[in-house]
DNA sequence: CGATGAATTAACCATATGGTTAAAACGTAT
DNA sequence: ATACGTTTTAACCATATGGTTAATTCATCG
């Protein structure tokens, strides 16, 4: 279901409960009682597999991370000019979040709580050259350099794409409330959503 | 420090508190010894004032909700051309943010736990006529049934304005990670976070 | 001053929590 | 079958947690 598969049963619905459980009710308030119950199985199994609690939530996050930015750095690798291919990651990205809308909770939950464990994975990855965010960051600059786009600060870039795609999903609960009708069919909105999105990148609102 | 004021200095004082906590370990996350220490004060109090754990967190929740909307409903109201309004109403909803960044972080929280709390009072501000979201979603449907702005779902700019200016303090973290000398300067970051935000909306990212 | 009601505190309680352990169940190769 | 390593379980432990209570301090007014 996450397409992460850690190679035996027991440990993905470990992986999976665990990932859930995190995403809703963030490191400290998440009850290692829940993510056992979750995933089927006895509360000792979890140390079992795991260790403890941090540990678990570090490997969740690690995975996830690994998971998500090797497809982005796919659909970035792809050829065309720079608004096609943000285009192609934004989709990528639509899809990715709507096939587990976990992992764009769990992401906030960390940074709401600093984002330590996130920092020391980040880093590793950038010192390793696996892919992740800095190199989203550099293809940003040169699409600038290339004069694709007007002069943009990657950072705010990365927050603006960020925020687009990943607020559809966090803030459902509000939004369903809003306008219920409109977020009936989850795969409709998502289309729109993500016409919308490119819309705005490329041309904003003016009429 | 909030701009919300209880009328009770210990009572004003575990409000912050509690906002802040909240708004980093989530409500179930959150523990009342935590909140009883950044108040300064004994936890018996927080009963005393509050009653329970969740009637702690209601309060926050509404009187943070009220303060915010009142503001937006404020910049809303003012004449002009529908893309100026949006620009100053991206300004106080920064400025407000920058103020008390713990408020974006404790809706966020709320929505990944699936906002049954907010739920109920936004719904009761709307049968009582008060400031919220809804408000703003129909002053939408006027800029473009007006013309102002091209054909756009108001829902779909709900969550984009929302994702752009909100982001901005969830991410930080990780941003600070990615791009330490922009995020420096938070009132030079925000002011260039404001410019790309109006940019973005109005134009675009073509050059 | 003394009395009255509100504010504050320390000590306490029942339960929930992360984590451990020793034993049982299971699979499998001999 | 039996011996052996792995997986799973129930029972348990020390501590943390939300919440209560009875006593104490404090302010105010007659």
């Amino acid at each position: 279901m996450t397409g992460i598969d850690l190679g035996n049963e027991t440990e993905n619905s470990i992986f999976e409960a665990a990932l859930d459980v995190f995403s809703r009710k963030g490191k400290h308030g998440a009850r290692m009682q829940e993510i056992a119950d979750t995933a089927g199985i006895n509360k000792a199994m979890l140390h079992y597999y795991f260790r403890s609690k941090d540990l678990l939530y570090e490997s969740v996050l690690g995975h996830v991370a690994h998971h998500f930015f090797s497809a982005l750095e796919d659909a970035m690798s792809r050829p065309g000019p720079f608004t096609d291919v943000l285009g192609q990651m934004v989709g990528v990205y639509l899809d990715m979040h709507a096939a587990n809308p976990a992992v764009a909770r769990l992401w906030i939950q960390e940074n709401l709580n600093g984002a330590p464990v996130a920092e020391r994975i980040l880093k590793q990855r950038n010192q390793s050259g696996a892919p992740g965010p800095h190199r989203l960051m550099r293809r940003i600059e040169q699409a600038v350099d290339a004069g694709e786009i007007k002069p943009t600060e990657p950072i705010q870039l990365m927050i603006t794409v960020l925020g687009m795609t990943v607020m559809s999903f966090i803030s459902q609960p509000t939004m369903k409330t809003l306008d219920p009708a409109a977020m009936a069919d989850q795969a409709a909105f998502l289309k729109r959503r993500k016409k919308h999105i490119v819309e705005v990148l490329t041309h904003g609102l003016a009429s």
